[in-house]
DNA sequence: AGCACGCCGACT
DNA sequence: GTCGGCGTGCTC
C-alpha cells in the first residue's frame, strides 16, 4: 500500500503519540491549528501537530478545520512539546490543558462581542409619568440612569432586570445596546505614584528593570520587606516599553485585594485566569492576553499557558508554594514552566518568596539565578521574635496553654486582633471509648474519623465519608465515648467561652458559603478588637492591618513527618504564619510544641531561614535527594493490596539504567484510601538524562502490562510529596 | 479516557 | 426470556 499524505493530529486521549489523518484540501493548516476527526466512535477536537505520509491502513479523513491560523503561537506550542517530554505525558492531553475549555470544544477563537445596554438621549428625558404603569420599565430607566457606562445583560440579570423589559425601552427608543468599545491605551502607565523604596529594593528593582534576555531572578525578601512593590517598580518599566507582565500566584492568594493592588497602580487593562472565572471569562481573558489587548495577566499555576502578544516578564509569587504543582492529570510544576517559558521567550522571569523552595535556592547559590535579597522590613518593625512554648504542660482538654491565652486576652485588650492558628479542622480529631479503647475509624481508609460537631457527625478528611456518632461504643457496647484532642470547632468554642470580643473561626467548613469568606474578612478589615481561629486558609495573601499576636499549635506533625519535604514545607508555613503579626505594630508570636527541644523547629523559630535551609540542603545532599537528586514516583491503587503490589513488582523487575536507584515498590503511606489500597515506586538518579530514559523504559512496559488494567496508575516526575 | 462488544446472573 | 454487571480491546 502506498503512503499517503497525512496530517499527524495531536488528540486529548491519554496515548501516546498522534494520530493520522487524511487532508483533502491543498494547503494543510499549519502546526497549532484546530480540527475536528472522527476518533473511534467520537468526534474530537485535536491540534495539528505536523504534516507527513502514513501507509496506516484505515486513515480518515479531517472533518473541519477550525483555525485559519494556529490558535496556540509557535513558542506555547513548544513548551507544551517540552513539558509533555519533560513530564512524560502525552502531547495531545498537555495542548489541550493549555487551551480554554471553550476552545477545547471547538468555538470560535473570538471574543464576545459584549454589549451593553445604555439610554438613549430620549430615554434620558422619559419621566415617570410616562411610565407610571409600567413599574418594570421604571425601574429599568432608573437602573440604566444610575450607570451612565452602560450594563451588560449579565449584570442586569443580576440586578433583576427582565429582558423583556429591556426590549419594550428598545422598541420605544429609549434603551439601546452599544458595543463596548476599546479602550485606547492610555497615555501614562501609572495611576498612583510608586511608594518610596529602600536601598535593597531599589537595587532589585533596577536588577530587575536593567535585565535584558532571559535572565531567572530569586526575589529573597523576608515578609513584609516589600516584594510586591518590587514587582510593581520593575513591571513599570517593562509595561513602559509596550511589554506585558504574567504573574503567577498561589490560587489562595489570588484574592480580590491582590488584584486591586495592580489595578490601583497601574491605569492598563489588567485580567486575572483563575478557577472562578466562567468558560466565557476565561477566554475572553485568554484572547485579551493573546491579542496585547491585556498588559498584566494574573493568575494560577495554568495561566503559565496564556499566550502573550508582547511578553516582557513573568513573576512567580510565593514560588515555594506547593499549589504551583498539579496534583492530578497532567502534574506539572509552574514554577519550573515559567523558567523554561522566560527561556523561550528571551525574558526575565522572578521567583519571589520570603521562603524559598530549597530547588530555588540551590540555583540561586550556583548563581543560576540572580540573587536579589530584601532583609529589612519595608515598615521597619522588625521580626517579631517566635517565643517557643512547652506545649506537653497544656492542661488536659485545654489545647492553649495559660501564658497563650493570656497574651490573647492582653492583645485584644489593647485594641489589636489575634491569630490562633491550628491546621485542623473540626471539633476534635478523635473520638474514644474509654473503657476498651475503640477508636472510631474510617471505613474506606487508614484514617480516624474526626468530630464535627456542629453536624453531629464524624467525617473523614481524605474521603467523603461521614457517620453520624455513635451513643456506645461499637466494640464493647461502654457510653463511656470521648473524644480527644482539637481541632478549630473547639478552639472556637473555648475561647468565646474566655474572651470578651468576637471569635471568628475561618476554615473550609466555616467558610464553604460563597461569600462568607469575604463577609468574615471584611469584618476583621474593620479593625476592632476579633480573635481569628484558622487553618492555612489564613496564612497567604491576606493582610490583617491590626492583628498584633499569633498563636500557633499544630505544627509538630510537618518537623517530625515521614516525607522529605515535611521540614521544609512546616518551616515554610511557620514564617508565613508568623509573618500575618504585626505588619503595622509590634507583633508577638507564640509557638506551642510538644518538641520544644527540636532543633529544626527551634531553627525555624529564631526566623534565621537561611540556616534551616542550609541544614535541610546538607542532610538532602547526603541523602541524594533535591536538589542534588532527582525523583520520579510511581503510584498505583487498586482494590487489593496484592494487585496494587504485583504491578509494580512486575515494573521493578525490568533492568534500568546504571546509577538509576529503584526504591520500592512499598504500600503507601496511607495504605487505604478511599477503599483503594495503594502503593508507590521511587525512581532516583543524580542526574536527569539516565532517569528519563529509565522512565520511559517503565512506562513502555506499564502501558502493556495486563496486571495494569486492574489497577489505577500514574507517574509523578519531580513528586511534591510522598503521601 | 471513552466507548462498544461480549458473555454470565437476577428480574419487571 | 431480557437488563445489566464489568472484563477486554480499540481508537489514525
Amino acid at each position: 500500500m502506498s503512503a499517503k499524505k497525512t496530517l499527524q493530529i495531536a488528540l486529548p486521549v491519554p496515548l501516546t503519540g498522534c494520530f493520522d489523518y487524511l487532508y483533502p484540501g491543498d494547503t494543510p493548516p499549519p502546526r497549532g491549528c484546530r480540527v475536528q476527526v472522527s476518533f473511534g466512535r467520537r468526534t474530537l477536537v485535536g491540534l495539528v501537530h505536523g504534516h507527513g505520509n502514513s501507509d496506516y491502513p484505515k486513515l480518515k479523513a479531517v472533518q473541519r478545520v477550525l483555525d485559519d491560523s494556529p490558535v496556540l503561537p509557535t513558542e506555547l506550542y513548544q513548551l507544551c512539546e517540552r513539558a509533555a517530554r519533560y513530564y512524560h505525558h502525552p502531547l495531545g492531553e498537555v495542548l489541550n490543558y493549555a487551551l480554554p475549555a471553550l476552545l477545547r470544544q471547538g468555538n470560535d477563537a473570538e471574543a464576545s462581542q459584549e454589549k451593553r445596554w445604555q439610554l438613549t438621549e430620549r430615554g434620558h428625558h422619559v419621566s415617570d409619568d410616562q411610565v407610571s404603569r409600567a413599574p418594570r420599565q421604571r425601574q429599568a430607566l432608573h437602573t440604566l440612569r444610575d450607570h451612565p457606562k452602560g450594563l451588560s445583560s449579565a449584570m442586569l440579570a443580576a440586578l433583576e432586570v427582565p429582558s423583556a423589559t429591556l426590549a419594550s425601552l428598545r422598541d420605544k427608543g429609549w434603551a439601546e445596546q452599544v458595543a463596548l468599545d476599546d479602550d485606547a491605551p492610555p497615555k501614562d502607565i501609572l495611576a498612583q505614584p510608586p511608594l518610596a523604596a529602600n536601598a535593597e529594593q531599589r537595587k532589585a528593582i533596577r536588577a530587575l528593570q536593567e535585565a535584558r534576555g532571559f535572565t531567572p531572578f530569586l526575589l529573597d525578601g523576608v515578609t513584609g520587606s516589600g516584594k510586591t512593590e518590587v514587582y510593581l517598580q520593575a513591571m513599570t518599566a517593562h509595561l513602559t516599553a509596550g511589554k506585558q507582565v504574567l504573574v503567577l500566584i498561589p490560587e489562595i492568594g489570588l484574592t480580590p485585594q491582590t488584584v486591586q493592588r495592580f489595578r490601583q497602580r497601574f491605569a492598563v487593562p489588567v485580567v486575572t485566569l483563575h478557577s472562578g472565572l466562567s468558560d466565557r471569562e476565561r477566554l475572553d481573558n485568554w484572547l485579551a492576553a493573546r491579542d496585547g489587548k491585556a498588559r498584566i495577566i494574573i493568575g494560577t499555576r495554568s495561566a503559565i499557558f496564556t499566550p502573550l502578544a508582547d511578553p516582557g516578564l513573568i513573576i512567580v509569587d510565593e514560588a515555594h508554594d506547593a499549589s504551583l504543582k498539579q496534583q492530578d492529570g497532567f502534574r506539572f510544576h509552574a514554577r519550573d514552566l515559567a523558567t523554561w517559558r522566560a527561556q523561550q521567550l528571551d525574558i526575565p522571569v522572578v521567583l519571589g518568596s520570603a521562603t524559598p523552595a530549597l530547588e530555588t535556592l540551590q540555583l540561586a547559590r550556583q548563581e543560576r539565578f540572580q540573587w536579589l535579597k530584601l532583609s529589612q522590613r519595608a515598615t521597619d518593625q522588625g521580626r517579631p521574635p517566635i517565643e517557643i512554648l512547652d506545649g506537653t504542660l497544656a492542661a488536659p482538654g485545654q489545647p492553649l496553654l495559660p501564658q497563650s491565652l493570656q497574651a490573647i486576652k492582653h492583645c485584644v485588650e489593647q485594641g489589636n486582633q489575634a491569630l490562633v492558628f491550628i491546621n485542623r479542622r473540626g471539633y476534635a480529631p478523635m473520638i474514644l471509648c474509654q473503657d476498651c479503647g475503640w477508636q472510631a475509624e474510617c471505613r474506606r481508609c487508614d484514617s480516624f474519623l474526626t468530630w464535627h460537631r456542629s453536624e453531629g457527625s464524624l467525617r473523614c478528611h481524605h474521603c467523603d465519608y461521614q457517620q453520624r456518632v455513635p451513643s456506645r461504643c461499637p466494640d464493647c457496647g461502654s457510653s463511656a465515648i470521648h473524644e480527644a484532642g482539637s481541632g478549630t470547632e473547639k478552639l472556637t468554642e473555648l475561647l468565646e467561652q474566655s474572651i470578651q470580643v468576637p471569635v471568628i473561626r475561618i476554615d473550609r467548613d466555616a467558610t464553604r458559603r460563597k461569600g462568607s469568606l469575604d463577609a468574615h474578612l471584611a469584618t476583621i478589615q474593620q479593625g476592632n478588637p476579633v480573635v481569628m481561629v484558622g487553618t492555612q486558609m489564613l496564612a497567604k495573601g491576606h493582610h490583617f492591618p491590626k492583628l498584633s499576636l499569633v498563636v500557633i499549635l499544630d505544627m509538630d506533625a510537618g518537623f517530625l513527618s515521614a516525607d522529605f519535604r515535611g521540614p521544609e514545607q512546616a518551616a515554610q508555613l511557620l514564617l508565613q504564619v508568623a509573618g500575618r503579626s504585626g505588619r503595622e505594630n509590634q507583633g508577638r508570636v507564640l509557638l506551642q510544641t510538644r518538641h520544644p527541644d527540636h532543633p529544626l523547629l527551634q531553627l525555624a523559630a529564631s526566623g534565621d531561614y537561611p540556616a534551616l535551609a542550609s541544614a535541610l540542603l546538607e542532610e538532602r545532599k547526603m541523602a541524594g535527594l533535591p536538589p542534588f537528586g532527582h525523583l520520579a514516583l510511581f503510584r498505583c491503587e487498586a482494590m487489593s493490596m496484592n494487585k496494587a503490589m504485583e504491578f509494580l513488582q512486575q515494573l521493578a523487575g525490568i533492568p534500568l539504567p546504571p546509577d538509576v536507584h529503584l526504591l520500592g515498590p512499598v504500600p503507601a503511606p496511607m495504605e487505604r484510601r478511599a477503599g483503594r489500597y495503594r502503593t508507590q515506586m521511587l525512581l532516583q538518579c543524580t542526574s536527569r538524562p539516565p532517569l528519563h530514559q529509565a522512565i520511559s523504559l517503565l512506562l513502555e512496559q506499564a502501558r502493556t502490562l495486563p496486571t495494569a488494567r486492574q489497577c489505577r496508575w500514574h507517574l509523578d516526575v519531580d513528586p511534591i510529596d510522598m503521601l
